[in-house]
DNA sequence: TTGAAAGCGCTAACAG
DNA sequence: CTGTTAGCGCTTTCAA
């Protein structure tokens, strides 16, 4: 059964209808039930005022047409789509997805529906490019997890907003990063304490801007000072942060003389251990690896990758918290929260 | 500067205002610039009839007063949204992660923006849920790779939509499916052609509905049948499909008598491989192991995993060809196109 | 080249 | 309990 301009009734000089309009409507079931357009509202809303009989009726109706309310008036009507956007720069990436997982099931209690969005490309125009594009979303969390910032100016005025991670420079937007600094710290502070003198830092970053990798550099050289090590330049290694970039990276690593290597994540990690054994390189014994993140295949990697594990849920937790804040009219400055940091040791370098 | 009611004009009876009537409209910037709404909109829009002169004014109105157009207006007035859904039943899974990426990419092509939701859960009926709540979005894709199905009449009548994998009973809807049993078959000729003859198939299913487990274990055992190995049932394991699952299988696959394992995916392989090294059995020399999907990570583990691996480029590019058609207006019946499969061989196999 | 009118499908407010 | 009115912010049509 067809619902053509015909069965519909008048449509007015609509333009051409691509989506919505072929559908039936509100006014459709109103006169298929006998009843006006309110009622029909009144029952789709579950509102209790309705008679039973005359609810029975509407009902028939929508069922009998197959009617689905359109979204979008009811947004534009009701002024929030119950939708929240989370924008991510690469939902490849497994702690990505782990994030998107978390952050779907605690917005789910607060009633919103996520739709995430990947801004994808290296640059920040892309980025810029996705926020200025019109949004339809009751808020957004951001995660710039590596290679994009946030241009400032970028978002609307008032536009309820969270950043997840570090990497944003406009201070007046609600910001809930991790200690990738003090994590960082932590880890090559492990390998340190393993006797190591020559850790690397693969897929480091010796950047001005404070992005997630610049941040954990300075965790790794932090370290190092406050061991006494000096720090070399030639162990920074700069990669692609995925894991055919840790693998293609442990080259470097042998070529540096490492005898100890820290990741920028665990995707890398699990990457360079690949790429170690394949050149013959015995993990942990020759070089241990520490990752970031704690996705989920590290503990089943062999060897199991030893890793630094944020708080996600308190991350989670925390963002949406804000979030709904600001969608609850919250106007204030801008806060910052930064969930911490553990060591989570395993095979890799067990020594 | 804020925009509230007094500054922004009359906003008449409107509904407490969450989002968007608190952003300067079009009025708005009309107003400021001394035009009409019109005019603004046709700066907007980039029509070429506005004199230079006026459309600099506007411009610098829109700026002035940080204008974003609401796009909910906007898709209601114009009739679609240009946003596709992506419905995944779970991002966390590297292969969805994968797909939705090359479905955005894509898609990107062809002026549409994607929006990927997980429908959740582990029943038909979040799905359906998910499904009957107003969606909107021009079209749909709907990706059910592993326990959901599409309960039919759940989809809205001549609602552009396209399925992904093969576990839905409406066909009236057009799909892409993967050819799991050859696929399947596939790997198990491999290993039977290993000398192997106890070979599990782990993250199966016996069922009767046709899911993706089932497709899978078919194949499994059409390959047992046509090289006259017996089917065992105490050799197909079901489990989670995932890695955690993968994991906690090696304990049956090993009580089972096994010497040699395909996996329902590679999610479910990287998790058994690691398990049977935890219990002392090496791979590939007592039980080899071949997973599915060729998701990125599965060349970079220890061993590297032996798979079969779809072709997801055109997967993603026959759906989403489909999908616009649709969109186009096409009104055909259901159309199925089946993407072929192809075996990787890598260490996880090699004796 | 610009603008007035009309209305997309829905719902808050208020009457009947 | 049900219905009327009046728009949400935008864009199509058509006239000035």
């Amino acid at each position: 059964m067809g619902w053509g301009a015909t069965v519909c009734g008048l449509r007015g000089r609509a333009p051409k209808p691509i989506l919505g309009s072929v559908y039936p409507t509100m006014a459709d079931v109103a006169k298929l039930a006998g009843v006006s357009k309110m009622t029909v509202s009144h029952v789709m809303n579950g509102h209790h005022h309705v008679r039973a009989e005359t609810r029975a009726k509407v009902e028939a109706a929508m069922a009998a047409v197959d009617y689905r309310p359109n979204s979008t008036a009811r947004a534009l009507r009701r002024g929030r789509t119950g939708v929240i956007g989370l924008a991510v720069s690469n939902i490849h990436m497994p702690y990505t997805a782990e994030l998107a997982r978390g952050v779907s099931d605690v917005l789910q209690q607060y009633g919103y529906r996520v739709a995430i969005e990947e801004t994808r490309g290296r640059s920040e125009s892309e980025t810029e490019a996705w926020l200025r594009s019109p949004l339809s979303y009751d808020g957004l969390l951001i995660s710039t997890s590596s290679l994009h910032r946030v241009p400032p100016g970028t978002l609307p005025q008032g536009y309820p907003v969270v950043v997840l991670g570090e990497s944003m420079d406009d201070l007046s937007v609600d910001h809930v990063g991790i200690a990738n600094k003090a994590g960082l710290a932590l880890a090559t502070r492990h390998l340190l304490g393993l006797g190591r003198t020559r850790v690397a830092f693969v897929g480091g970053s010796l950047g001005e801007e404070t992005d997630m990798q610049v941040s954990r550099t300075r965790g790794y050289a932090q370290a190092l000072r406050h061991a006494g090590v000096a720090f070399d330049p030639a162990l920074v290694l700069p990669t692609m942060s995925d894991t055919p970039g840790g693998h293609a990276a442990a080259a470097q690593v042998l070529a540096a003389g490492a005898d100890g290597a820290v990741c920028v994540t665990d995707s890398v990690a699990l990457g360079l251990m690949r790429g170690l054994a394949d050149r013959g390189c015995r993990v942990p014994d020759q070089v241990p690896v520490v990752g970031f993140d704690d996705i989920e295949l590290s503990q089943f990697a062999s060897p199991t990758l030893t890793t630094v594990r944020p708080d996600k849920d308190e991350l989670v937790a925390t963002a949406v918290a804000m979030l709904v804040e600001r969608m609850g009219g919250f106007d204030g400055p801008g806060r910052l929260r930064v969930v911490q940091c553990e060591l989570i040791s395993r095979e890799s370098t067990a020594l």
